[in-house]
RNA sequence: GGCGGCGUAGCCGAGUGGUUCAGGCAGAGGUUUGCAAAACCUUGUACAUGGGUUCGAAUCCCAUCGCCGCCUCCA
């Protein structure tokens, strides 16, 4: 039985679908305006995992993620460079999307764009307006009325009472506004911004009405898994329960949030200037690296994602690699069907990716154990569960056989073979060192010497 | 100020009342190897502090200290 955290309960839960079988899963995406960070890799990870044993688990998981493609923060980056929204966006989308391949996150079945949306939003605006939560205040925009609706605050656990107190100490309150914690539905055009015709006039959408209306339109009502970083839980989810549910539609039956990536003890982001890039952390460790280090930690607990946890990190994939190189070399084929019950319980206990990595662990000693004492069939089996678990976790190991192709190298790997063959010691350690000056590590196996890239 | 999380051996990181242990990285010793590399074996009595509950607490309760997140755009 999967059992997950849901936020809005607090609680590991029992995970019932609303349909026997298959999991619908809308999972926020990014505002394209800058590269992707650290964090936005994390994410994107962790989500990309839980979608992975879903789908392993047997439900058919329909996987949706957005893009918001016309915001605040992109009008102003636009106009800065010079560029037009559209062209910024697709630019910073294209860019995530190739961390995103790297690190072979899955690609989401459905991909929304806020700017395809835009009759869906202002439909769903138009039924809060009817139903009389809404409100339109002329030259400014439509607005949610907060206080129309009774449970406002219940993911993320906030009164109405404490919000008005909090609210228009950090932020500028708009005095036209029924209350201080009313936020945008529709945004009244301004000069140089896009804009788009509507029953208020031109204008566009406010930040969080389209995750209402496209995971309604692409998933339906009550739908079942809705995710994203921690810091959307208030107040972006609260207030797409609330334009959903103040419309009369049932909405997402479980929230996941992920953890922060900090840096310094602090946390990530991109107005504090703090953010290393993804691309630069893929470059220097590698892309099954970077799923590692993130595996390692549980997804809702914060992180730091130092040079130090990648370079560990690296030495603990380095040990899986050799593992499958040992395999391949020694024509050890993993067996065509492995048993991971053990590491897939674990994984049904809310992701509980830490303690899988410990079940891996132990398979991968056991492997080597085997191949050391020459149990090809015990090996065999064992390589195969640590392949199948590492895929669940969206890791595929380096066996080694891409490493062929390289000729001259290969001819010195068979070099020193033949000095060491005619025990000339000499020159087979000299060969190994001109190697090694090349970043090449040998390794002799029984079955003959492999070589890989330092 | 309100809400929430965390503080575990050199480092990362599980663990929520009890025989024996998370796991990993680094370190040390050993086996193997011509020497290495890789691998395997052995090796660490840690739980912020102070009280309390209990036969027994890292684990429950209270207090204290420290760190972090959300309350503003943010993955």
């Amino acid at each position: 039985m999967l059992k997950i955290y849901d936020t809005a309960q607090r609680a590991i839960v029992d995970f019932v679908p609303r349909t026997e079988g298959a999991a619908s899963m809308y999972v926020c995406g990014v505002t394209p305006y800058d590269i992707a960070h650290l964090g936005h890799g994390r994410t994107a990870v962790v989500f990309d995992i839980m979608r992975r044993h879903l789908t392993h688990r047997g439900y058919a998981v329909t996987f949706v993620t957005n893009v918001t493609d016309i915001e605040d923060k992109i009008i102003a980056r636009a106009a800065a460079k010079g560029t037009t929204e559209s062209d910024l966006a697709q630019v910073f989308q294209d860019e995530y999307w190739q961390q995103m391949d790297r690190l072979d996150v899955q690609r989401p079945d459905e991909m929304p764009r806020a700017t395809e949306f835009v009759p869906q939003m202002q439909a769903l605006i138009a039924e809060l307006i009817a139903a009389g939560r809404a409100y339109v205040i002329e030259g400014s925009g439509v607005y949610f009325d907060v206080a129309s609706l009774e449970d406002y605050g219940k993911l993320s656990r906030r009164s109405l009472e404490q919000l008005i107190d909090s609210a228009g100490s950090r932020v500028a309150v708009d005095d036209d506004k029924h209350s201080p914690v009313d936020f945008a539905l529709w945004k009244a055009a301004k000069p140089g911004e896009p804009e788009w015709n509507s029953p208020w006039g031109l204008g566009r959408p406010g930040w969080h009405i389209e995750c209402s209306a496209m995971a309604l339109e692409i998933l339906g009502e009550g739908f079942d898994l809705h995710g994203g970083g921690d810091d959307l839980v208030f107040p972006h989810h609260e207030n797409e329960i609330a334009q959903a549910e103040g419309a009369g539609h049932p909405f997402a039956r479980y929230w996941l949030h992920s953890a922060m990536v900090m840096v310094g003890s602090e946390k990530m982001s991109k107005s504090a200037g703090n953010f290393p890039s993804l691309a630069s952390a893929i470059d220097a460790h590698g892309a099954a690296t970077f799923r590692w280090v993130v595996v390692r930690t549980h997804y809702r607990r914060q992180m730091e994602i130092t040079d130090d946890a990648l370079r560990a990190a690296g030495a603990e994939m380095e040990g899986f690699n050799a593992l499958a190189r040992r395999a391949h070399r020694g024509g050890i084929a993993a067996a065509p069907t492995a048993d991971i019950s053990a590491f897939l319980s674990v994984m049904d206990n809310d992701f509980d990716t830490p303690n899988a990595v410990a079940v891996i662990h132990g398979w991968r000693s056991a492997a080597n154990s085997a191949l050391d004492d020459g149990r090809a069939d015990d090996a065999s089996a064992l390589v195969a569960q640590v392949r199948a678990a590492l895929a669940v976790l969206g890791i595929t190991l380096d066996d080694g056989s891409a490493n062929g192709g390289d000729a001259e190298i290969d001819a010195l790997v068979e070099a020193r073979a033949e000095a060491r063959r005619a025990k000339k010691f000499a020159e087979s350690d000299r060969i190994r060192d001109e190697l090694a000056g090349r970043g090449i590590v040998l390794e002799d196996t029984s079955s003959g010497t492999v070589w890989r890239r330092s």
